[in-house]
DNA sequence: TTGTTATGCAACATCGATTGTGCATCATCG
DNA sequence: CGATGATGCACAATCGATGTTGCATAACAA
């Protein structure tokens, strides 16, 4: 075993008393098309093994403006997001091309700069999840060039992979409401009626839970107050603060609280457990998205699971519709909370 | 703004009416080296500014053989890898270079592949996280001349950054310890024991632990049986079964228990969700990782938090001391349950 | 035997940025 | 005034793989 960084086409050429472009065909499979008796291309296979060339691939993207690099571009790495990363990387792997996986921290600036970069490596494709906007974003990649979908937040103007979220909400709602029920159903003070909490309602995808969660509950009770809906961001400490702010202003736990991803569930969490189990106990829980560890709290949640497998597989299905502004929606599961 | 791709330093250098040696060296900063005017400088960036030019980073990889990529290897996504991920992301970012994080299924083949993969990128640096067989690793990354540190698994021939295992299983036995003794202390009997549950006890991390473990049982009461630690995998339905089968061996839960990461937690979580929660609150529980949810789960659980931006910021550190064998502990902190 | 097509491979230009070298121009000094 | 040195930049050779072009030789037909 020779040195894994200095052997070239050209080396391997030297050995093989061939020439370099004879290395380069029989080494990249071109080979039939370029004429190269097999015997040749075999004897040249064998070396190159023999020496554990690999190909440079700057070189090879630099001449071909291909890079086999795929990249998805995340918020940050909370639980949902790291399951679609994962996918990702396994359907990416599969298809013998490079995974690179960038947290861009909800900011527009960042996502934008992050693009530019992909752009100058030649990327041959880009998933965007959860991205904050969209549109500028495709415009980005179109002008590169650059095959690219959208998960979970939709693209007016691109291909766009997304769950389902108002059917999933309006299914999520319901069941709170069947729990509430049980806890005295929806009444007509404050206290007695359920909550949204969480989420960015300039976000499509926040709009159509909102929009599920409203449908659900006018369907129930005939009427929703705005002041039902909290849903301004999805960063954590807010909501910390958003659902203490809610408990203090009612003087207590509404009946059902809708609670939209799972990053804000840990931020409402964290003032939840300051309460006493009784009080937990007398509000029915819903979370659009799943956390394994929420069906092990001291009271029972709900929860909405969105498919990151098929998410990511319609995704790359995708790829090859560019620019049409395809809509997928896939739906999400529900898992209902046992009660104990 | 034209188009993204195409323009290059000859383009610049036409508009520029300079060449394209004189292009490069503006927009790269080599200038004041190389004797460029400022004004000639100046008068290019604004040029490539306003064209909104990027250089292709493939052509320049190629002639300095330095990418700019910096990868991370982790086995899988769950919420340590992921924390990690998260300030590998940022700190790499922030030396204005371009990370790339790479998930390996705690496949060793697999793990090799992606080292020559990333080789031939000419990645300028590789993080190791969790590896299985950190030296062969090790001995590929200097074949190829590339600097890499090792995160949580140590390497015997290359820097490393691990979490103080040892001392902190003896802290955070102590407290399960702590806990048993309000629940009756530890007895004769199997079940008025403790247990050491998941990990794999090939690997170092886990066997640390185990050694943390042993002693400070052992300073508490003078023995500790073999049979006291289960220490295969850190597969998450493995846990599952092994809790499960300790549980009915034993006629019920041991009066203490400590969960080795936080994927067999999840896995054990998974049946003791079955268990009325009497049983649960009978037996002092700690787990060696932190999960935010663990802390408002329906019975107390000690943790302990591995410090992942230090681990990060000290093997950033450690980059450079190319090939020395240093190991660096990094203490992690005990999260006390609150009792409810 | 000559002309035609097929086969197998080498030469060479190319992708775009970097960098060693060299050639002007102008200032400085003895 | 010629020698010396600093300044500002252009030229051209790379980095390694790809693919077009074209030159041999062989195979075949007329």
């Amino acid at each position: 075993m020779t040195k894994l960084q200095k052997e070239t086409i050209y080396d391997i050429a030297q050995r093989a008393g061939a020439s370099a472009s004879t290395v380069s065909a029989a080494l990249n499979g071109s080979w039939k098309k370029r004429r190269i008796a097999k015997s040749t291309a075999e004897r040249i296979i064998a070396i190159a093994a023999e020496q554990g060339y690999s190909a440079n691939l700057q070189a090879r993207a630099l001449r071909t403006s291909r890079s086999g690099l795929v990249a998805l571009l995340i918020p940050e790495y909370n639980r949902f997001f790291s399951n679609i990363a994962q996918t990702f990387s396994a359907e990416v792997r599969a298809r013998n091309q490079c995974p690179v996986i960038i947290s861009t921290a909800r900011i527009p600036e960042e996502e934008r700069k992050t693009v530019s970069d992909l752009a100058a490596w030649s990327i041959d494709a880009i998933f965007f999840v959860g991205s904050v906007a969209p549109e500028d974003l495709s415009r980005h990649c179109a002008e590169a060039e650059i095959p690219h979908v959208f998960i979970d937040q939709p693209c007016d103007i691109a291909p766009s992979v997304v769950t389902d979220n108002r059917t999933g909400a309006n299914v999520l709602t319901r069941e709170i409401l069947l729990s509430m029920v049980r806890l005295g159903g929806v009444g007509d003070t404050p206290r007695e009626t359920i909550y949204f909490l969480g989420g960015d309602r300039t976000l499509p995808s926040t709009r159509n839970r909102v929009a599920g969660f409203s449908e659900a509950l006018y369907a129930h009770v005939g009427r929703v107050d705005p002041e039902q809906i909290i849903a301004e961001t999805y960063d954590l400490d807010v909501a910390t603060r958003s659902i203490k702010a809610l408990y203090e202003r009612l003087g207590g736990l509404p009946r059902g609280l809708f609670i939209n991803s799972d990053s804000v569930f840990e931020g409402a969490l964290r003032f939840l457990a300051t309460l006493p189990e009784e009080e937990l106990r007398a509000c029915a829980f819903g979370c659009f998205d799943y956390e394994p560890f929420g069906q092990l709290l001291r009271f029972p949640v709900h929860m909405m699971r969105q498919r990151h497998r098929m998410l990511v597989e319609r995704a790359f299905a995708l790829l090859g519709s560019e620019n049409a502004p395809i809509l997928e929606q896939v739906n999400p599961e529900l898992y209902r909370a046992t009660l104990r």
